[in-house]
DNA sequence: TTGTACGCGTTATCAA
DNA sequence: TTGATAACGCGTACAA
């Protein structure tokens, strides 16, 4: 079963090696020398070498993707979906696991440059504009660098006014946002702004607990925030997340004092990632158009390959889905 | 930005290529001429071209992970380790989504085969062993296909028993297995003989709901089974799944019928994986080593790469999880 | 220590 | 319609 190359199959068809390629790449020959060649093709179970032609085309059919981590209810939905759509298009898909760590984030990048693919999908707060060629087709998620950088992202704006919205008609009297941001991540500030401005337009009273940059600090900041706002006093009956993780975590907390949701404070998340196919969605959130993501994204890079003209913002709709943790 | 070629950089430092190929491998040449390629690459912003490499050494250092799908808490946790295994050993990963689907995997193979990539690492229950050549280095995970094929696994067998007495040592009187398998999956097969190998060394009564193969009905059964042996009757109050979705589905099931967990009955899941890094496992069930046999498994990819001889079966053991679906 | 020249497997050009 | 041959960029004998 060892392979053979395109030579051996152009004696043994008794054709020429030029034949033999037009043959796989489905220019047409002869009848009678297209069965001959078949016929060689099988007898020495030929492959052709991807590399070979690669270094020929300077084109590979791979796309790498490079994101904080695949061991993520969201990631891994997103990644499954950018896989099944590249594939589609007969791409293979490098998984590029960053763990947000800049220096890995770099290391990608250098393999990308290296014309081990043909492009970049890329899920980072890191600047790592300036290692980006022009010649190095990217895609952004989630995140907006420059106006040359395409990115495709959900509305995060609306996502933050949808829940701000959502908690005060379950019957909210007071409501929060409850993150930890980076300077970078406009995403995340985009659901804070959202949840402000809905709150500013219909003149409610609205709390804000968040911490840029210093995760370390955040764990006892939040504990604070908790005690002063609905422990020792119930101020606060509504909670907009930055992220379904984060309410998760603000769920158990409460837990721990009592306090039951939705009843003595409902909560609101966002992203709305399944960690499976077939499990469900059990809080209240503004879910992220994963699917329509992947499909936008995947349509993105493969049109910049092809050196087509696209749209270098994509905004995708967000739905609210309601969930165990707020009121109906 | 544009990148260039070893010619150019070769000419840039007024030498020839064979010795800026030796620099770039590392190979012994005069500081002189080290400083001045050093410059050259700089300026031209040289990068190797891997196709080339690939294609004149016939190594990509790029592994296939062939998996049913990335979305899904224990292959997510898995395909992360890895990914970072492999990292480290300065491989790439391509994720490829079979879906379980035996035309799916086999392009993938074929793929494979086309010297994209130095091996596979492959979790598929379809036979696929006609189409694995002997020069395509490939280490199956969870399954075992013959005494030629590296298979890296969980302790299954153990892990079933493990169960079986937890449940028994927990005060349960009458357990159950319930598991859907098929006849290929010698895994799943062995988590009963476990639970079962309990059962008789130790005289205990136990029942198995299971169907084989035709999935459509399994949900029919299992409902028959339930109303049977727990919502009619209070027969059974001690029930291993076969793995921890099932637990979740059976869990949600008994909600319906107000029974609790694990006052009425007690429930052990098996595969312990998290959703992410930083969640946590909420139910009882039987964990497998997943750091552990990512570990074993790209040192084995490796290991067949580099034709080095290994263990061609290697056995991790698993361990009980104490969650919330047991009693203490 | 460095340079030359060939080959890896494929595609593209051009002539037949 | 087909065949011959020159690239593509790199590694490596072998020669200098």
């Amino acid at each position: 079963m060892l392979l053979s190359t395109i030579k051996e199959v152009a004696k043994r068809a008794g054709v020429s090696v030029g034949t033999v390629s037009k043959f796989i790449n489905n220019i047409e020959v002869k009848p009678k020398t297209r069965m001959a060649i078949e016929a060689a093709i099988k007898e020495l179970n030929y492959e052709p070498n991807i590399y070979a032609r690669g270094l020929k085309m300077n084109r590979t059919n791979t796309i790498a993707l490079i994101l904080p981590t695949v061991w993520h209810p969201f990631f891994s939905e997103l990644a499954y979906n950018i896989e099944k759509n590249l594939r589609a298009l007969n791409y293979k898909m490098i998984l590029c696991n960053s763990e947000g760590d800049y220096k890995i984030e770099l290391d990608y990048i250098t393999m990308a440059k290296q014309n081990q693919v043909d492009g970049i999908i890329a899920i980072t707060y890191s600047d790592i504009e300036a290692f980006i060629s022009s010649n190095l087709p990217m895609v952004s998620v989630d995140r907006f660098f420059n106006e040359e950088i395409t990115y495709v992202s959900s509305d995060n704006l609306m996502g933050g006014y949808l829940a701000a919205q959502k908690l005060i008609e379950s019957g909210c009297q007071s409501i929060c946002f409850i993150g930890e941001g980076s300077k970078k991540d406009n995403s995340t500030r985009n659901r804070k702004k959202g949840f402000i401005n809905y709150c500013e337009e219909h003149r409610i009273d609205y709390q804000v607990c968040e911490m840029i940059g210093d995760h370390d600090k955040f764990d006892e900041t939040l504990k604070q925030f908790l005690m002063d706002n609905l422990i020792q006093q119930k101020k606060i009956d509504g909670i907009f997340t930055v992220t379904d993780a984060y309410a998760y975590f603000i769920i158990e907390k409460l837990k721990e004092y009592h306090l039951s949701v939705p009843e003595d404070v409902q909560i609101i998340g966002f992203d709305g990632a399944k960690s499976s196919k077939k499990s469900v969605i059990e809080i209240s959130t503004i879910r992220q158009p994963i699917e329509l993501i992947a499909k936008h994204t995947v349509e993105s890079i493969d049109a910049l390959i092809n050196k087509q003209t696209i749209e270098k913002e994509i905004i995708l709709p967000v739905e609210f889905h309601q969930g165990s943790t707020t009121k109906h």
